[in-house]
DNA sequence: GGTAGAAGTTGACGTCGCGTCAACGTCAAG
DNA sequence: CTTGACGTTGACGCGACGTCAACTTCTACC
């Protein structure tokens, strides 16, 4: 795939401009760049401003959006994209009352009644400040966002992230040495894999079995287990496969 | 009802800062300011907050706002208002879709199936701007957000103002005169009022007849009637309301 | 090969809706 | 009569682009 500016613009809905202007600020670079200095974008570029538009339609800030888009942990990705699910959801039923307190405004205003102040300004702001948008997109996003996440110390964070590349690595070094992916060794490794997933996010069978095999299909998160050596993210892939089989649901 | 800035921040969720503002670009006007300068709002600027605060939800420019709300017609502004209402929902249905969109991206993604990139944005901009917000909310919104009157050519337009205006000049002789709001003089003026709001809007007999209340009741639309001649707007409520028992429904 | 037109490029400045800070005035309570 | 809460008026700052301007490059057609 290989898009110019404007047919990213086209597909998106946003402007050139904008585009220009987050690879000026570092959001989204294009995927090369011509020697004429035109910006051409891929795939990866794509998903990765579907995630940047997701938060920006939430009114995330740039600046946080790009430290969010920027982690490059495919199961934290993942689960914060189901937040930002849950945040559309609020965002659809914030505007569903305010249309129910215009309507009753306008029904009250045609019948000539008076509304109580309180009345007149139900559903306004205090649905979208209090109590959640604002702490949680405040200051870092990502160490916030989700549920499980914010709940930990900071310590239980970075141990969090340590295991997570620890396990990589181990993965790496076995994939290096051809190991079989139903292997004892593997498995135990998997065992770990899908125990840190699970404090996110608490996969079934399907599901963890997809994800695995996201981890090879989406060349993004692919990245992120092959920087550790070349075919992990495969071996994790097959690996998970012969886990999954164990998962109930 | 005598609220101070702090009052009004609290009940409404903006902050003071942002009344200073709108008093300073003269969007809404404090009731009146104390020998001290201290800014003091009363009922009407409530009715007039809510109005923007609903604009506001809706993107539209503070300018564009302004001269909305300055309208002081009021049947134009309860169209007006019924639009805005719609517009709501739509927004609500807008961020349906997206959550929709996310949803489905993250299923796929958790099953490791690819995404054509028409499939990627299907939500996005395409609906906010298209077709109608742009236009919709432009240049000169009070000009072209009513259906009715979009189509209208802009002769039809000033006619149908004139119209107005002669029909509550009518009114405001026959209220000096003291007249019957029963009388035939004063019916056949309804008539034509009633003509002139249905094309904004076919109000049934509780309808009709509760705008006619509103116009008396509601300080801002009262002085829009009033100014043709003191007693207008109480005269035009009880003529509606001997008119309305005509209508159906 | 020449040339027009469409579409790209990089600065640079403008805009909107306030937030934020500074410096100061005023009022009610202790 | 001070203290502290809350108000006031400037003035500047900012985020996310829009909007020129001046220039280069690609493609199409003669």
């Amino acid at each position: 795939m290989d898009l110019d500016i404007a047919s990213v613009a086209r597909l998106t809905g946003v402007t050139s401009r904008t585009l220009r202007h987050y690879d000026a600020i570092g959001l989204l670079s294009p995927a090369w760049t011509g020697h004429d200095g035109r910006r051409h974008y891929g795939e990866t570029e794509l998903l990765r401003l579907q995630h940047i538009l997701v938060l920006r339609e939430l009114d995330v800030p740039l600046e946080t959006i790009a430290s969010i888009v920027d982690t490059d942990d495919p199961t934290l990705t993942a689960a914060l994209m189901r937040d930002h699910h849950v945040a559309l959801l609020a965002q659809r039923d914030r505007f569903a009352a305010l249309a129910e307190t215009v309507e009753r405004t306008l029904t009250r205003l045609e019948k000539g009644l008076p509304m109580t102040s309180d009345e007149m300004f139900e559903g306004f702001d205090h649905e979208r400040y209090e109590p959640e948008a604002r702490e949680r997109w405040g200051d870092d996003a990502v160490a916030r966002s989700n549920a499980a996440w914010t709940g930990m110390s900071p310590e239980a964070q970075r141990a969090h992230v340590a295991e997570h590349e620890a396990v990589a690595d181990a993965l790496a070094r076995l994939a290096a040495a051809d190991a079989d992916p139903a292997s004892d060794e593997v498995q135990a490794l998997v065992a770990r894999h899908h125990a840190w997933v699970s404090l996110f996010w608490a996969p079934g069978r399907e599901a963890y079995a997809g994800l695995g095999r996201m981890y090879v299909d989406d060349p993004r998160f692919r990245a992120t287990y092959d920087k550790h050596g070349d075919g992990t993210a495969e071996l994790l892939r097959d690996a998970i496969a012969v886990y999954a089989e164990g998962l109930p649901e």
